[in-house]
DNA sequence: GTTTGACTTAGAGTAAACTCTAACTTGTAC
DNA sequence: GTACAAGTTAGAGTTTACTCTAAGTCAAAC
């Protein structure tokens, strides 16, 4: 069990940005009797996946639409939610690939300044 | 030589952000008489550069300091330049690290998930 | 000679993902 | 009992990188 506070430097992640997700429907976090958010293990799991996604580049809204299905019918949606990751996987390669290109060419760069 | 359509094509930068760099400064472009765009091999050059920085996550107001280094005293800030691209090539680097680190972390769920 | 299509401009509008503000509550420390 | 720190909300503002619109010029095609 965390608090806000906790969960933001678990996470780096802004206190602003995880009252935003909640916001935007990303994911829905219980409450004490104080109104304040309680965390637990499997939030910060969310949170930690939900990184991964966005560094790679997938829009929040995407996240949002694959953990609905998660939540409101797992089984039902297990087959989307396969599809929608492996579809991930493959825009991650050909990003990676095409990073690589670009490091190439950077690098290049890089050698031609050094032989001035 | 090239008009602002067979500049688009070649790049794959629509014209409308073609103009828009133009209008930030990042690069400028000689015009013939009629006021119309006429973009050289250097142009085309530089604006696949350009891309190869865009993609891997460089500021345009980066782009443009840098360009504008070049640009206005190309010796003098040969070592300044040369410091930016090899900053941005340790960027680039640690990006491929996460982005592979983030590309593990889903392969795992979608093995968990083909193993249900 | 007028329609079509490509170019031009200034400036407004959009989308995504935050980020901040103001006003408020609550619990602990002095 | 009051100051301080941490939590809350609704809603406004910011940043980045486009993207579009309206109004206009100009040359070639029919």
């Amino acid at each position: 069990m965390y608090n806000i506070s906790e969960i933001s430097k678990e996470t780096g992640l802004s206190k602003h940005t995880l009252r935003y997700y909640e916001k935007i429907e990303l994911l829905a976090i219980r409450k004490d009797d104080k109104g304040h958010r309680i965390y637990k293990q499997t939030d910060l799991g969310a949170l930690t996946f939900i990184k991964c996604l966005t560094k790679t580049g997938m829009a929040l809204d995407q996240i949002k639409e694959m953990s609905k299905l998660a939540l409101v019918n797992p089984e039902e949606n297990a087959e989307r939610i396969l599809d929608l990751l492996q579809m991930h996987k493959e825009k991650i390669l050909l990003d990676l690939k095409e990073s690589k290109e670009s490091l190439k060419m950077i690098e290049a760069k890089i050698e031609v300044a050094l032989n001035l």
